[in-house]
DNA sequence: CGACACATGTAACACGTTACATGATTTG
DNA sequence: CAAATCATGTAACGTGTTACATGTGTCG
């Protein structure tokens, strides 16, 4: 859905062409999130089937100009008035991956969190770099502080767990006790 | 990812079936991401595709008992190994919306920040009490955990954006003056 | 009996990613 | 001229979501 409002809104400041959207895009979050040409034409494509975008010229270098519709643009304040969804937020891979692992058996949670840490702190500096280029794009800035927090709230939490992890350490068989199942069948190892 | 590799770590631990492994899953993580039951079955013809996974038993009463192969296995090795990427990171929502609402005429960036924050602090006690709720699962711990942590930091980050705002106003006119130059040209950098 | 939990699946669709193909224009 | 950039698109694939269809077992 990012791509589809994040396109739809630029569109509201400017009738553009795909190429063009895919640079304003990748500018405004300090490319960040690099963004695939190919599927700014297939949500262009998507968002003109729904109503939202209309081609307001078709140039004669083949340069298709979409404009916002005022459907569109009903959907952009739609977008900027709702919040975030937090009720089911979208599935947090490392969060799943630290739950799954202090229940499974062979395997290290402490060198999971070790892992993550490493390389956690090592995007913080990157982050935090990239901030200091960026100091005259506010948007820019706002992108890369959001991932600064984000990071800084990740190792936080990463130390948590493990101190979680002293008092609440992980029982040897933490399933099923070792004559219900065969071994063999806990991991064909 | 995280389903696919969520329910072949689960497998890890013993082989099951389908409905039990939605339920495993669900319960890990506290109910926080809800699994619709068929993406668990359409995960499992495709692991079983991949090889990683293979029924090892199928009961009288329909019931495909699946088993975790040796390269189901290392798969399951290899994702504990590896860190959760920071380069590209996945899209922030949240924040690709504040960063295009600051360059973007017509949207109350102060609106969006303060109802984004009033949803983030509700969520935020809810999540608060859910982890009370669940003092006893360790797992379902850390994912409560992970949630309150990422919404702090949202808050703050909220906050924050708006001092910079304070500092850095948003100007009346963000991306061209109307007399300069026709939208074509202006395009052609 | 009727409702509910258990158990399995399929179909259609949306979004995202990668790779490929094509051509015009600019620039060293 | 050759290479890079601009500009447009299609095809194939993976993951995820929702809705639908089907059947068994249990319990009030």
């Amino acid at each position: 859905m990012s791509v589809r409002f994040g396109l739809l809104t630029l569109l509201e400041e400017q009738p553009m062409y795909g190429y063009q959207l895919r640079q304003e895009f990748e500018s405004t979050t300090g490319s960040t999130w690099p963004l695939n040409v190919g599927q700014v034409y297939t949500t262009l494509t998507r968002l003109e089937r729904d109503g939202l975008v209309e081609i307001t010229a078709e140039g004669d270098e083949a340069q298709r100009v979409y404009s916002i519709t005022g459907a569109g643009h009903d959907e952009v304040q739609a977008w900027f008035a709702t919040p975030v969804r937090h009720q089911s937020p979208p599935r947090d891979e490392l969060a799943i991956k630290l739950a799954l692992a202090v229940r499974s058996p062979g395997v290290d949670v402490r060198a999971v969190i070790q892992a993550q840490r490493t390389a956690t702190v090592r995007a913080l500096q990157e982050y935090t770099r990239a901030r200091e280029a960026a100091a005259n794009d506010l948007s820019w800035l706002l992108v890369a502080d959001s991932l600064i927090f984000a990071a800084e709230a990740e190792v936080r939490w990463l130390d948590h767990c493990e101190t979680r992890l002293v008092r609440h350490p992980k029982p040897s068989t933490p399933i099923s006790d070792p004559q219900s199942v065969p071994v063999r069948e806990a991991a064909k190892r």
